[in-house]
DNA sequence: CTCATGTCAGCAACACTGACATTT
DNA sequence: CAAATGTCAGTGCTGCTGACATGA
């Protein structure tokens, strides 16, 4: 059946910071998936191939440190990317342990893609708020989320 | 493997508004389902028993729609509470499609402790902000998030 | 007939666990 | 030997789709 139009409007929800932020966030991942499913993507394959450009060639499990993607989540990952050809996966002569992930010129023209789906969202995501208090808003959610990364305990 | 501590420090994401509120969503996700699961309970089961509470009985669809639970999900939590006897289900004899569901007394002894749990996770994730400060969040996610639910397109 | 209700099976995205083989 | 790397299978939560039967 079909989800008719919801209404969450419970007092004890609609302070909770918690739920807030997690029911934004839901919205969010909406409007990104769709910018990025309108060319053949998800969010793993931005967050690789950004992290990809940054840092240059890596291993998979640096690409993972790096990049916040589960290990083993990377090889799905890496799979998807590689079948498009937007990344390459090459054994490390050095150590034949690894694999070296190299993104392609395909891959750097599908990355200004998505970053340019992500800079639509962004507005689109905050578009009640002015300029500052968008600014506002990110600070303090910047100042929430070191907090935790570094308090993984 | 293990998740070696990640280190989600892209230029790029930082700033990034939608990537902000989906990092510290999953940062809070994770604390209230700690608390949560402390308690063998999960998100929907404070959902469903909450708006229970402030609603008094009522039939599945209802509640769907009042506490923003997929109707299909409804069914595996409404089992899930009646299993351990958290709320009844019983046929409404005025309208023999429906389930009227019921709180019951363990039920709201159980609402109360989630409760307790939601609000020390409060506290935990908001732990670097003044109080001003989790008020100006509270309020710019409040005025994000109404502004996306009554604008489904 | 149409609509609402409840049930069930299944998918997608993300985060994560455990096991395993290989190489360092 | 221990540690790192890559792979694979599977789980959990949330949100959602489609199908189906039954009753209003």
């Amino acid at each position: 059946m079909e989800t008719p139009a919801q209404d969450p409007s419970h007092a004890a929800l609609l302070g909770m910071p918690s739920w807030l932020i997690s029911q934004t966030a839901v919205h969010a991942g909406r409007l990104v998936n769709e910018g990025f499913a309108a060319v053949d993507a998800r969010g793993y394959h931005y967050r690789l191939l950004a992290t990809l450009k940054e840092s240059g060639p890596a291993s998979q499990a640096d690409l993972g440190r790096r990049s916040g993607i589960h290990f083993s989540d990377m090889v799905a990952t890496v799979n998807e990317l590689a079948e498009r050809e937007l990344v390459t996966r090459a054994p490390d002569p050095a150590d034949r342990r690894r694999n070296v992930i190299t993104i392609t010129e395909a891959g750097r023209e599908q990355l200004g893609r998505l970053e340019r789906q992500l800079a639509k969202v962004q507005d689109e995501l905050l578009a009640p708020l002015s300029p500052d208090e968008r600014d506002q808003l990110t600070g303090l959610l910047l100042r929430v989320l070191t907090h935790h990364i570094r308090r993984p305990a």
